[in-house]
DNA sequence: AATTTGCCCAACCGCAGACTC
DNA sequence: GGAGTCTGCGGTTGGGCAAAT
């Protein structure tokens, strides 16, 4: 469906942009204590912000939000990233649904900067195998050895036998709700082909 | 010390589905 | 039922910073 241009009252020319100051923080965190998260038109509208409801949004979940987790990214975090975006791909706002506190950008911002870059190389070390390893060997986490496939048969011929997870009703029974840490790499260490029976 | 390069991450954009009137 | 609006998602951009030259 077409989107028809917003008639709203708001700007996007005039709306401020970029960086969030402090003093901006406050005036969303009040309204929405007030309003709750939700009509962000609204709620941008309300706490007298110069931004669009989307900027208010997204400041709001990826911020401010009660509980989100700031700072590094655990060893167990990373390698349920890896397990998770194995079985789901990019579907960052499914797999920040499974890390308590974190956000699906900040997952999204991890796998382009870090994750990518480590399969990458482990790609090459298997394309290449002739190459001296030792030094990237060194480097590598524990969740990358699990993930390049010493996870007791638990890894898959190749992409193609990939079962399809995009179906509603595995992704609807997987987004219920946060699961801890733990119990979700269990359950991701079982055989992945048990998926294809769910 | 100054400049360049590369990286990280917050924020923006466009799209599509859901919702409302 | 359809048009308009809102919300959520994933991809992309650009500013700030640190390391390298």
């Amino acid at each position: 469906m077409p989107v028809a241009p917003a008639r709203s009252q708001f700007s996007k020319r005039e709306a401020n942009r970029g960086a969030w100051t402090s003093e901006e923080d406050q005036k969303l965190a009040r309204v929405i204590e007030t309003h709750g998260p939700r009509r962000w038109k609204l709620v941008a509208a309300k706490a007298g912000l110069n931004r669009c409801g989307k900027s208010c949004r997204l400041r709001w979940l990826n911020y401010l939000r009660p509980n989100i987790k700031r700072g590094n990214i655990s060893d167990q975090e990373e390698d349920l990233i890896l397990r998770l975006h194995k079985l789901l791909g990019n579907r960052w706002s499914l797999i920040a649904g499974r890390l308590p506190g974190r956000t699906d950008n900040e997952i999204k911002n991890y796998w382009n900067s870090h994750l990518s870059k480590k399969i990458k190389q482990k790609e090459n070390q298997s394309k290449f195998p002739e190459r001296d390893q030792s030094q990237d060997l060194k480097n590598s986490t524990a969740a990358m050895h699990s993930l390049a496939g010493d996870n007791g048969g638990t890894s898959r011929k190749d992409e193609e036998m990939k079962p399809d997870f995009s179906g509603d009703g595995f992704l609807d029974s997987f987004n219920e709700g946060p699961l801890n840490l733990e119990w979700m790499s269990r359950f991701l260490e079982m055989d992945e082909s048990w998926f294809s029976f769910a």
